[in-house]
DNA sequence: ATGTGC
């Protein structure tokens, strides 16, 4: 049926190719990073159909790649990437996501394990009472409409001025944590209502806080670089994007754009577009970019929670609490790649994956390292931190992984594991874990998710990106 | 992922 050239087959050891005449409908291959067992599991979940139906869109440039933690999403596959010529292109809301800037922060604490462990579970639940956690959770202390047009237009300059973050962070958050909004006017007034009591919330399903060890450094010189001096060292990791705001904002703004939808039939209707420069396109990628912001805010005010608990507790002053970076695994923007030779601007989706530019073209303080790369495992598991290999802007339009992806439903994990036994399995990892709700902890439970080293072992291999550190989690705060 | 499942 399909002639030798066709056929899907691996072009390395770790790269999977769909060539473009697998299916009348693709504009270009579809590129799974992957070996033979996540290529297995992509094609039976639906996600590698899922990257096949990216390809057909208008205006996708060179292919529809996929990271090795893909699976099934909105539409687009989670763990997708996908460039979309920017001059005559298109901007998708299902390429970015329902939460917006859903994305991760890494700090970096002047304590050893043994001198944390002293006094675990003291800081863990200030953590736990300073950081609102949940499903529909508020922050105690509400922001002004005013506050909200502000963080949206100027992101973590807002949290800088009115000192819930460090001037510094700045230069540690991808975009300096302040994406160019053109106008905020596309965010509704219901979504600004969910925002202005969410400043500061982690939300629930796989959002997380964590500090973590540090167990294993691989690159002491970048590493060094990036403020992880040494094993032992204490970190902590945020996971958590734009809560209500950036959801209804994906809301709103897909069912506006498929009202008036125009273009030919789609293949599921989840791939809805607009043009990148029509009237739709304009507002949604300024409402989008007003939600990222407020997802930068979002985690360093949370971050600033975490360093007020850890001076509380250890008397360690807020400044010497070290933002490593701030970045977003759920996000489209404008961004200028090589393709046949020719340099072109491009609106690069990334649905849970994360930017990762090389030494050389990575952003800010990052040009002579790369960007990091910050790989949340499963809790109870471990965390990695990358930087961006010099082959990746050939491969993935400068792109890696962003976790481990669920190996189990909710629904199935619900069904698979007992609260005392999670507890205990957590308390044998030296882990004291805060839950806010029963349901969310069996969700989350070790064991719902893949083997994140098999994750990191294929993005290292396919040259995405180069691991830094591992770090273990020591203590967890979650939804 | 998300104040409201199919």
């Amino acid at each position: 049926m399909h002639s030798i050239n066709s056929e899907p087959r691996f072009e390395t050891p770790f790269r999977y190719l769909i060539p473009s005449g697998y299916d009348s409908g693709m504009r270009v291959p579809a590129m799974l990073f992957g070996n033979a067992r996540t290529v297995e599991s992509a094609w039976k979940d639906g996600s590698a159909k899922q990257a096949i139906n990216v390809s057909t869109l208008p205006s996708i440039l060179k292919a529809s790649i996929a990271m090795p933690d893909i699976h099934g999403g909105y539409g687009f596959p989670i763990g997708g990437v996908a460039a979309f010529d920017y001059e005559e292109g298109i901007i998708s809301p299902g390429g970015v996501g329902y939460d917006i800037n859903c994305g991760v922060s890494l700090f970096t604490v002047p304590l050893t394990y043994s001198r944390f462990a002293e006094r675990r579970k003291e800081v863990i639940d200030e953590i736990f009472n300073r950081v609102p956690s949940g499903l529909g959770n508020k922050s105690s202390e509400p922001v002004s409409m005013n506050d909200m047009a502000q963080i949206m237009n100027e992101g973590l300059n807002w949290a800088v001025n009115n000192g819930l973050a460090l001037s510094e962070d700045r230069e540690r958050t991808e975009d300096g944590g302040a994406m160019k909004s053109e106008s905020i006017s596309g965010v509704s007034n219901a979504a600004r209502q969910r925002g202005k009591n969410q400043v500061g919330t982690l939300g629930a399903g796989n959002h997380f806080l964590e500090v973590q060890r540090v167990e294993k450094i691989f690159d002491h010189a970048i590493a060094q670089k990036f403020g992880v001096d040494e094993e032992d060292q204490i970190t902590f990791m945020i996971h958590t994007g734009s809560r209500g705001l950036g959801h209804q904002v994906a809301t709103d703004h897909l069912k506006e754009i498929s009202g008036k939808f125009s273009g030919p039939p789609l293949r599921d209707t989840q791939l809805m577009y607009a043009e990148i420069h029509g009237r739709q396109g304009i507002s949604y990628l300024g409402a989008m970019a007003a939600a990222a912001n407020f997802g930068f805010v979002n985690r360093a005010v949370i971050g600033w929670r975490v360093r007020q608990a850890f001076r509380k507790v250890f008397g360690i002053e807020e400044s010497e609490i070290k933002l490593v970076y701030s970045l977003a695994h759920n996000i489209a923007k404008p961004e200028e790649h090589e393709i046949d030779g020719k340099r072109t601007k491009v609106m690069v989706h990334r649905k849970g994956a994360t930017r990762a530019f090389p030494a050389g073209k990575a952003e800010g303080i990052f040009v002579s390292t790369g960007h990091p790369v910050i790989v949340p495992g499963d809790m109870g598991s471990r965390s990695y931190l990358l930087v961006g290999d010099v082959e990746n802007m050939n491969l993935s339009f400068g792109s890696s992984c962003h976790g481990a992806g669920r190996l189990l439903s909710r629904h199935g994990s619900l069904n698979t594991f007992r609260e005392s036994e999670v507890m205990e399995k957590l308390k044998n990892e030296g882990v004291y874990a805060r839950f806010s709700t029963r349901k969310v902890m069996l969700e989350e439970a070790p064991g719902s998710y893949k083997n994140i080293d098999e994750v990191i072992g294929i993005t290292t291999g396919a040259q995405l990106a180069r691991s830094v550190a591992m770090m273990k989690p020591v203590g967890v705060v979650k939804g």
